[in-house]
DNA sequence: CAGATCGCTGGACACCTTGTACAGTCAGAC
DNA sequence: GTCTGACTGTACAAGGTGTCCAGCGATCTG
């Protein structure tokens, strides 16, 4: 899927993503046009997703971090629930799971208090029938994907 | 902490990227200066952590999700484990969470029989007394944080 | 083996963006 | 009234980007 070539070249721009095409041909030695195929390369694969602007909840005031799992009422299906979720900002993210119909959802508030608010939101949503959370008191490792691409270069993978 | 023109910035950045300060500025409606200057705010704040790759697990050919709940022993406390962790590519993520000194882990694997391997180096891992995961089937919401940006930009925060 | 294909190299070109600086304008604070 | 801070519009040098091309070595194929 990936050589060693690309693995250099993501962890380079994960690391200076500023650096450029340029730039980056020196710091690995190849041609300016190779770096620019890898990289087109890697996107049309779909590799690599974008280059967004990464985004610290904690920075905009939203500094606690909760996982709630939610138990969904049968009659409706999912989407509807997810129609709504969808629509409260603070929910990150959110995975159908293995287990009688639930979901996990990453949420974000503004502290603890704030918490019990948004999950008294989605509480509300309809199609929710319980929802039980856990907090995040430190995040240990932080989202990371860069082990798993040294792990896919170095397999003749 | 950030207002309306620090989240148009960020989500035309969001949308696309690759456009260029001048390009914003252009669609913006606003000096170039002004949208640079604003970017630079952003940075120091913390608000935009970087511009990394987005790399995506399933691409690499890891296309299982699943979440899994740690139960550590309690002597010899966390650290070892997270470091230990640390270790394994397939650990995409770790976070501490309430309730009796346990962890909550996001991990990505090439398919369900690669899972079980996955779970099994997590478990063999010192200091891990048992696991419990739950396998994310479909990812409904994928992490967004554009809606909070939102909420933020909206209130006079 | 000859021929074709593929990826990489290294160079070239025009075009455009970036980094930086500076003077002018305007609104709000003191 | 005056100061401060933010935005505008402009300017300039430096450098990167998109694109193209010829040449080369390795690999595959008949």
């Amino acid at each position: 899927m990936i050589d060693g070539l690309d693995g250099r070249v993501i962890e380079l721009f994960t690391a200076e993503p500023r650096i450029g095409v340029l730039e980056a041909s020196r710091r690995l030695g190849v041609a300016r046009g190779t770096v620019q195929a890898r990289l087109d390369r890697l996107a049309r694969q779909g590799v690599i997703r974008g280059y967004g602007p990464e985004i610290d909840p904690a920075a905009l005031g939203y500094g606690v971090t909760a996982f709630v799992t939610l138990q969904i009422r049968q009659a409706g299906g999912h989407d509807p629930v997810v129609a709504r979720l969808a629509r409260v900002p603070e929910v990150i993210e959110l995975h159908t799971i293995t287990g009688g119909g639930d979901m996990l959802c990453r949420i974000v508030a503004r502290n603890n208090q704030d918490l019990q608010r948004v999950i008294d939101v989605i509480v509300d949503v309809q199609g929710v029938e319980r929802a039980s959370s856990v907090i995040s008191l430190a995040t240990q490792i932080p989202h990371r994907t860069l082990p798993l691409v040294r792990a896919a270069a170095g397999d003749g993978d």
